[in-house]
DNA sequence: ACCCTCCACAGTGTT
DNA sequence: TGTGGAGGGT
């Protein structure tokens, strides 16, 4: 008998094994995770539901790990569910079972958010907008606004040729955000959406929007391939239900159309992606969209003490229009929440820190202790005073393993091994030729490109007959050779191939020689990189991976401090959260969704599970009042108290006036 | 082609 | 305080 079912409570168990159309509300901290994986085992080992025709989607890798893992140990390996992934991992095979239905070819490459600006840039600066004047519009980043709005339309399911009119139609009627946009940015957006597209076409390129676009639009369109797709699946089950963007609800109502097995989990009071396009009103409304659905409320909170719930339900009670419900939990009611007002950010981290140090001499580990704040530039103050208090922290969220310039060349030279002469490899070449410099800059790249655009090859084919400098040409050759011979090699694993290319082409050359400070530790990245690749059959198996992840081997840093965003810490708990910065103008932010924000607190009170410091200062770069959300904080759950520290508050005050 | 300096800016971020 | 982009000098 499998112990699947055997350690949940009533409405986790009842949640997981509910047929139908089934939405499961489940507040922070009540086993939300569990239930999910409970009821994919439960599909698979009770009701025989072949582990091959359940699709199960979460929106981090981790997540998906963790179930999948979950599973695996209970079942095992072969009952392990073979559709469990991200909304993008799933899309991304599903186009490569069939690129066609979005104009590419097998083994099209898929393209990370930096690979995507590098693209658009290119595009804009062909189309003579990428200039800092004001035809790119957008204010300060164009490249940025237009990544964003190309990213928003894929999301929403708007192809290119679709994308001017649109453009137009939310000029003369209301804006989407309540943002006011410059009408010729808006439009300046849909002309390079449409030219961006075609070069992405025709480098054989998917970004992260196109892997759900295009499917979702072929289902839409042609019954057959819907048929095919929807039938493959018996049942289908969604975390994180309440951050859906149009493009994923979507794609789970035309997989899921024929048998209504629907199965989704999520909190609308945690629904903190509004501005990444995640939408609210699909969870709200998932009872209209499946009629005759169940919805189950998980309410039994299993991570914080009462004083905690009670302010975070005090906190979330004030938003309306919500599905509605109220945790509690049996364990006791601890600490009130201590809400600190400090006279200016320094001396708040500098009492954080104290505080933290002072909690580990009494024999708490470092790792039981989170600091969450609104936008990452508050990390900074923190930074410093951690590091003179000597305390051992760890910023989550830093530059991703696979986002490092050193790991990103690795694989540019990966692919122009497997594929020198076709014109997919492109983009890989004009990031690597001059990397380390081979004389080919602005002027000698140009030249490349028309001659390759002439003869319709690859640049790195166009190398032969195009009229280079000498210098730039002889070593351009070199380069060209050394990356044919390596993919020439027979028998030799990916890792091999990386590490040929990285020898042949001179880059881990250049890595070892230069000494500067920002080169320490590339090459151990690259070391660990030939490692990983050891786990790999094939470069595309590889490049995908390291596409569709972020966070790369061992990032795992044990017994520190984390600091982190109060949206990076959704999913996460500790036992000592503090909560920085709790300001009006800084949160709530003076923009956005203040519905939004109102959840991002209670996001961040629920993090924590036995205390919570709330902090703020009554001058952070001008006076500061206390955060609006505090208020929603009932007295009886809740300590104040005060701290000032005027040495460590002139520096800051004195820095502004030496410098004027 | 490459290096250096200056300027403006600073929202949250998975895949 | 740091980052990215642009522009100037060699």
């Amino acid at each position: 008998m499998p112990s699947i079912l055997d350690d949940l409570t009533p409405q986790q168990h009842a949640a997981a094994v509910q047929p139908g159309p089934t939405l499961v509300i489940a507040g922070a901290g009540t086993g939300k995770t569990k239930t999910l994986t409970a009821a994919v085992a439960h599909r698979i080992a009770n009701l025989k539901i072949e582990p091959a025709r359940i699709l199960t989607v979460t929106f981090t890798n981790k997540a998906a790990a963790e179930m999948t893992g979950r599973i695996k140990l209970v079942l095992g390996e072969a009952m392990a569910p073979r559709w469990a992934g991200t909304f993008h991992g799933l899309g991304a095979r599903q186009l490569r079972i069939e690129p066609e239905v979005a104009d590419l070819r097998p083994g099209f490459d898929i393209l990370d958010a930096d690979d995507t600006r590098r693209m658009v840039k290119r595009v804009m600066k062909a189309m003579n907008l990428a200039g800092s004047d004001e035809e790119g519009g957008g204010g300060r980043d164009p490249i940025k606004t237009v990544c964003n709005r190309i990213s928003k339309w894929k999301d929403e399911l708007v192809i290119p040729k679709d994308a001017p009119a649109l453009a137009e139609a939310s000029i003369a009627g209301a804006d989407h955000d309540g943002f006011p946009v410059d009408p010729n940015t808006l439009r300046n957006c849909a002309r390079v959406y449409i030219e961006y597209q075609r070069i992405l076409q025709d480098a054989n390129a998917a970004d992260f929007g196109d892997l759900l676009l295009w499917p979702v639009r072929a289902m839409m369109q042609d019954r057959t391939y819907r048929e095919r797709w929807a039938g493959r699946f018996d049942r289908i089950l969604s975390d994180e239900y309440q951050d859906v963007n149009r493009a994923q609800y979507t794609w789970l109502r035309l997989l899921s159309a024929g048998h209504k097995e629907i199965f989704a989990v999520g909190d609308d009071d945690q629904s903190i992606f509004g501005w990444r396009g995640a939408d609210i009103k699909y969870i709200r409304r998932f009872t209209r969209d499946f009629p005759g659905a169940a919805q189950i409320r998980l309410e039994e909170n299993f991570r914080s003490t009462g004083h905690i719930l009670a302010a975070a339900n005090g906190i979330i009670g004030r938003d309306h229009h919500r599905l509605g419900k109220t945790l509690f939990t049996r364990k006791s009611n601890g600490t009130p929440l201590e809400i600190v007002r400090f006279n200016s950010g320094e001396s708040e981290a500098a009492e954080v820190t104290r505080e933290i140090a002072r909690h580990h001499a009494e024999g708490k580990g470092w790792d039981e202790f989170a600091i969450l704040y609104r936008s990452n530039a508050l990390s900074r103050l923190l930074e410093e005073a951690l590091m003179r208090g000597r305390v051992p922290y760890t910023i989550v969220g830093d530059v991703g393993f696979y986002h490092r310039s050193e790991i990103k060349d690795s694989l540019a030279l990966l692919r122009l091994v497997i594929a020198p002469d076709d014109r997919q490899g492109d983009e890989s070449f004009r990031r690597i030729i001059n990397t380390p410099a081979r004389g080919f800059g602005p002027k000698t790249m140009a030249v490349l490109e028309e001659e390759a655009a002439w003869r319709r090859v690859s640049l790195l084919q166009a190398l032969d007959t195009a009229q280079l400098p000498p210098k730039a040409r002889a070593a351009g050759l070199l380069f060209a050779d050394a990356l044919r011979n390596v993919g020439r090699q027979i028998g030799a694993t990916v890792a091999d191939l990386l590490s040929l290319a990285l020898d042949h082409t001179g880059y881990r050359k250049m890595l070892r020689e230069s000494q500067a400070e920002t080169t320490e530790g590339r090459l151990d990245n690259v070391q660990e990189l030939i490692q990983l690749a050891g786990n790999f059959h094939t470069p595309r198996e590889l490049l995908d991976h390291t596409a569709l992840s972020s966070s790369g081997p061992g990032e795992d840093a044990t017994n520190t401090v984390k600091l982190m965003t109060l949206h990076r810490a959704k999913g996460l708990e500790f036992p000592h959260v503090f909560l920085v910065a709790w300001e009006n103008g800084l949160f709530p932010p003076l923009y956005g969704d203040h519905d939004e924000e109102r959840r991002l607190a209670y996001v961040g009170v629920t993090r924590g599970m036995k205390r919570v410091t709330i902090s703020h200062a009554s001058f952070r770069r001008g006076p500061a009042t206390p955060s609006v959300f505090l208020e929603d904080i009932p007295e009886v759950n809740r300590v104040e108290g005060w701290h000032d520290h005027p040495a460590l508050s002139r520096p800051a005050y004195r820095a502004v006036s030496v410098a004027r």
